[in-house]
DNA sequence: GTTTAATTTAAACGTTTGTTTAATTTTGTG
DNA sequence: CACAAAATTAAACAAACGTTTAAATTAAAC
């Protein structure tokens, strides 16, 4: 077998241990649900990743990378006005919880459930690294006489909050909008142009300098 | 034995529940967990309640039983001003939630992860009914040309999830604000005087029609 | 005080759990 | 082809799981 196949069964496990511990939660999930789902022997996630622990950890690592990189890179920007850059940082973060709305659940509930403090450590640099530059890009807009002083850690608890409580609460707003609750699609579509204009209109009046009190 | 210590053994099994369902999660809380805890005998849990997830559906039955009266009152009230009922429906919402934080934790978990519809259902029915009251408060002070134009539903998402993101991240405050994160009595008034103010002060500006755009 | 019902117990039930084993097959290399 | 390493398999492991049993204890009723 060639490495690329290796790569892709490897790969393919981490993407049904996913989906799975997603829906089902991570101690709701078993084994052999993964092993079975993916068609793979049950004792080739052991040989792979160690133990079923090691395999969480594992799909943190590789599904977390991506994004400090680009939120850097927009804070660093010097053309972007603070403006500008509140609105990239929403349509960003909508985008993004959006295509991986799946990791984004597991995270949550690992947050407060793991019992590894590995993985607990890992959640919280990440979050961390995170908030420290979005709050470089608020501090920057106050320091600019644009954005007037608000609780910045609040601030940013009330974007990730608002984003995590809509994925969160999907089958609620699937009745109130009456959409097929299995459509993804049509959900996701409905949701995010509607998370991006509420997201950036409570920004810009949360910010502005002119509401300061 | 009298009726109300056997009320109260049950009471007291549902509180031990309670504490480890929002702490290890439902599937991470075994029944022998519970018992060892609440120092019974394992058997007692499907005698009182039948089963592990009976048990759950009588503590989410027991404790989500008195929120709507609140509510209902509020957004029914003519003497107060919309503006009013707003800062009040912040502070009753940041204390219930500090109040009860540990149910709030089973409620998001379970809300994401069950397998029973009737407990779904439960949780769906409960949040619909709070959410249609505070509908209300909103279109009312819209009515009356104080609120602008927003979408309703993501608002009151922001309220909620800034809450749920507050309670959930607890670690990563506790490490920002170097609070001990055993010490909940601290974290608690550190936190929840700064949210009030910053969820009052967010939808000030959010709702205020002098802002529309 | 006796009888009946409710409560509590220790032990066992059959499954399912995560993990390991040891044998087998497939693969890459000389 | 031959050989070593890697990958895959079916089977087994002990431990933990939720639940049930049947006997023992306590409480209530008459």
């Amino acid at each position: 077998m060639s490495l690329t196949e290796k790569v892709d069964k490897r790969a393919h496990i981490l993407a049904i241990a996913e989906t799975l511990f997603a829906e089902k939660g991570f101690d709701g999930t078993s084994v052999r649900d993964i092993a079975q789902l993916a068609n793979v022997n049950l004792a080739m996630i052991s040989y792979y990743f160690g133990s079923k622990e090691k395999l969480l950890e594992a799909l943190i690592e590789d599904r977390a990378g991506y994004t400090i990189g680009i939120i850097e890179e927009l804070s660093k920007n010097q053309t972007l006005t603070p403006w500008d850059k509140i609105d990239k940082l929403v349509d960003f973060y909508v985008e993004k919880i959006f295509n991986n709305f799946r990791f984004h659940c597991i995270m949550s509930q690992q947050y407060n459930h793991t019992r590894s403090p590995e993985i607990k450590e890992l959640i919280i640099n990440i979050k961390t690294r995170n908030l420290e530059q979005i709050k470089k890009v608020i501090a920057d807009g106050q320091k600019k006489k644009i954005f007037c002083k608000v609780d910045i850690e609040l601030t940013m608890a009330s974007v990730f909050g608002t984003l995590t409580h809509v994925t969160n609460s999907k089958s609620l707003y699937c009745r109130l909008w009456k959409i097929e609750e299995t459509d993804d699609v049509s959900y996701r579509k409905k949701i995010t142009p509607r998370l991006k204009t509420h997201l950036k209109q409570m920004m810009r009046a949360h910010l502005d300098i002119k509401n300061e009190e």
